[in-house]
Parts: structure tokens; C-alpha cells; sequence
DNA sequence: CATCAGATGCGAATATTTTCGCATCAAGAT
DNA sequence: ATCTTGATGCGAAAATATTCGCATCTGATG
């Protein structure tokens, strides 16, 4: 059922949903594979149903086993998830979450990443003018 | 005490580290207000208690009453925070999550923001290059 | 079609989290 | 010194989350 208030995940739960749009899905297996402190099978399973009844997951067969992907679509889950890291952490203020990115990989980027990233200003800027 | 486990957070625990972590810091009172579905003063005040004892928080008197604070600095909770969210939702390419960052508040950065990050792009293209 | 291996879901115990009432304590005002 | 107001912490209840055992179901195999 959907709730008004986006239902809070416990801990648990946020750490399945993490992992398996990390993963883009995944099934039962696997998402026990990713979990730190792993719980039985059949704890899993549980938390996965209780995901889906609470609309976050939907499940598609995949020959015997059910593969679980996530209910909201995987931008639309980075936007919130951006959005709040900026205002957790960076006073509201995207350019610098952005910096802060692009400093902590300093050395990780590759030329064709930074002459991208340029171009994406680039292009920002276009738009700002208007 | 500390732990070798970074105790992972409950739910409750995790909002107000936000909370905090978004003021820089935070009286009870205030940590109450920016609580959805705000428990009552005295809940609020054993969550920061536990935080603290975990080893999370600590607190400076300010006059008659507590002022919380982080005990990690925040530039690493940034960093840890940064991580998480490109492991999660960006399959560890920083690039992408910093344009996504860009992407998403085209039209609400200023000029000197723009040219900033691209100073940053060149200094980091600078390193690179030796 | 009987059997085996691998998956699923339910129900219910167990553990943790979350909440609050209430006793206490500190500081300023009378 | 006593009262009043505003804070703090403790202990324990209530609510949630987490875990698992076990029954069931499905498909592939002989």
C-alpha cells in the first residue's frame, strides 16, 4: 500500500534498498551476499517482502528465483539522494558537493571525464544567459 | 565506548546526526524541531545521550543548556557520505555523480560557481598531467 | 511420476529502538 | 533562602525491527 509520508526505512531496509540500486537488482541471494553481518537466508526473504508490501521493490521471475528491483525509478532515487547529501553536508550549496566531488577524486579522473564535465558547464552557463 | 564496528545508526539516530551534521550544531531543542514527527523533548534527549555514548556526539555547555556536536569531522563525514553515494548510485564513477550534481541545478548556479569548478577542473587536469 | 535441490512465505520469538514519565539539578527573581 | 522556570538523566514500558524455523512450492532429473 502507499503511504503519504514516504514510510521511513529502518536500518535494515536501507541497506537492501542501497544495495540493490547499486546492483540495479537482484535477487534474494545476492542481496544477502551484500549485506554487512549477513542474517539467514530467510530473514532476507522477509525484509525483501516487507520492502515490496511497502512499495519500494517489485519482483520479476527469473527462471526459479525472483529478482528484486526497486519501485522508483533509479534517477529519480540519485536526485533524493543528492538532494539531501546537499543540504546534509553542504549548506544547501550543490556547486560545492560538486567540488568537493571532483577534489576527492582528483588523480581517479581521466581526461575524457574532466573535458566532459567542461563541456556540461559549458552548456549550464548557455542556459543560465537566456 | 568506542567500537570496532562502526555501530551502524538506527533510524532515529541517523536523522539527528543529519540534523546535526547540517547545523554543525545543535541543542536539543533545536534537534527536536528538525525532527519529522517529533517524539517528545525527553525521547530526543535519550537518542542524544546514546549518541553520545556511541561515541558519535559530544556536547559543550552553553550557559544553562547542552549544544551538540559531531565527534567525526565533518569534512570526513562529507567524504564518507560522498562514498556511499557513488557506490550506491553512481557505480563508483565520481564524474558522473558531479555532473548529475551539475545536471540537476542547472539554472540555479551563478556564474562565479561555474567559473570556480572549471578553475577546479583545471587545476585538477594540472595534476594529473605531471 | 517420484525424488531432490533450491526457493518462497508465514508465524511467531527475540532483540533493538523509540518513547515517555518523573525525579533531579541549576540559575535568576522575589 | 525559597520559588519558578527550564534543562538534564534514568528506568522501564511500548512499539518496531530483525531474525529464524519450518511448511510449502517449483523445476529439473532419472
Amino acid at each position: 500500500m502507499a503511504r503519504s509520508t514516504p514510510t521511513p526505512l529502518s536500518r535494515r531496509e536501507a541497506q537492501i534498498m542501497d544495495i540493490i540500486y547499486a546492483r540495479g537488482r537482484a535477487t534474494a541471494a545476492e542481496v544477502r551476499a551484500g549485506l554487512p553481518d549477513a542474517p539467514s537466508d530467510s530473514a532476507v526473504r522477509t525484509l525483501l517482502r516487507i520492502l515490496e508490501d511497502k512499495g519500494h521493490l517489485r519482483h520479476e521471475r527469473d527462471g526459479p528465483r525472483y529478482v528484486y528491483l526497486p519501485t522508483m525509478a533509479r534517477s529519480q532515487a540519485r536526485e533524493s539522494a543528492l538532494r539531501h547529501l546537499v543540504r546534509t553536508f553542504f549548506e544547501g550549496s550543490a556547486a560545492s558537493a560538486a567540488a568537493a566531488l571532483i577534489d576527492q577524486s582528483a588523480g581517479k579522473l581521466s581526461e575524457d571525464e574532466l573535458a566532459q564535465l567542461e563541456r556540461l558547464i559549458d552548456r549550464v552557463r548557455q542556459e543560465e544567459q537566456r
